[in-house]
DNA sequence: GCATTATATTGACATACATCGATGAAGACT
DNA sequence: AGTCTTCATCGATGTATGTCAATATAATGC
């Protein structure tokens, strides 16, 4: 897998290769997706459990059902977040592996 | 100083701490700084040199440079890049210990 | 002083986004 | 079948954002 990094370690040269545009949308996709406080929230709380249910979250807000809703479709289109269904509920996993690549991005040296 | 980790490691229990939302507004503003494919290109080309003059990035992107101006007035104040100017040009920097608490939010071990 | 060059700011415009109330879809329970 | 609960989608609305042309600012050189 090609590993982006935006912030390339200190030591690199004038020829660090340039990030193609395509892989820069991706990228800005996906930090779009952390740019709202209630995302950012969401994705907390979804870090400090296996699963959270969509009711757990609703509550946790203050704001409408349909609201968090449309803030869990923006992290599930980008591929931050999970969604499984037991029955009446959705519950939703953060995805590691898809953070992963955001740290690299910023420069994590692995 | 106070480590926001908004992806906490795997071994975190029920009682993880819950992000106030302050810590989330501001984590939220600097990942919108991020968000967007010209100015990940920006940070990209401000990463690969010590410092980098503006009359490169609007050659670099085919954007006015009014556009290119306002993309670094938001990364400046997101607090990401800091500028200098000398004569005429203006130098910007990218700042590493700016972007260092994102990625401790997204999980990075240390 | 005047022309030129490098950046920033302003104003306008179109598009994207956060939010809500209303409604829809599907499972659970009686 | 009918009702209740959980969640998603739709439609509307106000605000934020990306972009440019025009203009302002400030340093350089003649």
């Amino acid at each position: 897998m090609k590993t982006l990094q935006v912030i390339p370690a200190i030591c690199c040269g004038p020829d660090t290769p340039v990030l193609d545009s395509e892989d820069a949308e991706r990228l800005a996709t996906q930090f779009r997706a952390l740019a709202d406080p209630t995302r950012v929230g969401i994705v907390n709380r979804l870090a400090a459990a296996a699963e959270v249910c969509v009711c757990d979250l609703t509550a946790a807000f203050d704001l409408s059902q349909p609201t968090i809703s449309h803030h869990l479709r923006i992290l599930r289109e980008a591929g931050l977040v999970e969604v499984t269904k037991r029955g009446t509920w959705s519950y939703y996993r953060l995805l590691p592996e898809a953070v992963e690549p955001l740290r690299l991005a910023l420069g994590a040296s692995s």
